[in-house]
DNA sequence: ACATTAAGTGATT
DNA sequence: AATCACTTAATGT
């Protein structure tokens, strides 16, 4: 478990975390922030994956990246060293083991640990970059290359090319409708890119 | 067999 | 791309 930490920080660092980390094995559904409340951990995924996704006033959902094993939240470092209530939802997307970190050390430890301060810079810039991508997915409109992307990353996250999801899952994911997913997807099927079943996409060609 | 839920489709905005 | 209305197919009881 350790191995993959020890590749990022150094060894004074990981005695830090040793002794200020509290871990955790999160059961898949749980949920870790729900927007509103206030962020007092930032949590670095170990194992499994997490979904954040945006939720509107109407309780729609848009789904806005994962974080997957060494990963973090950008969302967390910005909003807890503020005090900032979350802007987003977290959730775990299988049974995961996620660490968490008082906000009480962020300070301190940009300043001491440079493999923290680079992690920190790393996750926010890769974070960053996730979200323009989506961002300019959305203002041009190519809802079927959002799909494309969003089919792709689940295949990633799960490790297998069969997503057990029905199409209104997916349509909640990206904000849409049912309907319009359904459609997009059947052409990716004549396209002989996937094969479709109840509750079940199975990805063939490249998307 | 019947009800419920997921997916497919044409027409309309 | 979204919504409506409706059909068809798969699943659960």
């Amino acid at each position: 478990m350790t191995e993959l930490l020890n590749t990022v920080f150094e060894p004074e660092l990981l005695e830090e975390i040793e002794k200020k980390a509290s871990f955790s094995s999160i059961k898949a559904g749980t949920k870790l922030i729900s927007i509103g409340q206030t962020v007092r951990q930032v949590p670095i995924v170990l194992s499994g994956s997490v979904k954040v996704s945006r939720i509107d006033d109407d309780g729609k959902e848009l789904l806005l990246y994962y974080l997957n094993p060494m990963e973090s939240c950008a969302m967390s470092f910005t909003c807890c060293m503020q005090q900032f209530p979350s802007e987003i939802e977290a959730v775990a997307e299988e049974d995961s083991e996620v660490l968490f970190l008082p906000i009480s050390i962020m300070d301190e430890w940009l300043v001491k640990y440079p493999t923290w301060k680079s992690f920190v810079m790393r996750t926010i810039h890769a974070r960053f970059h996730e979200l323009l991508k989506t961002v300019d997915q959305i203002a041009f409109q190519q809802l079927d290359e959002r799909l494309a992307h969003y089919l792709k990353e689940k295949a990633k996250v799960g490790g297998s090319p069969v997503l057990n999801l029905s199409h209104e899952q997916i349509a909640t994911d990206l904000a849409t409708s049912r309907v319009v997913i359904s459609r997009l997807l059947k052409k990716l099927e004549n396209q002989k890119k996937l094969l479709l079943y109840r509750n079940q996409v199975r990805i063939m060609g490249e998307l």
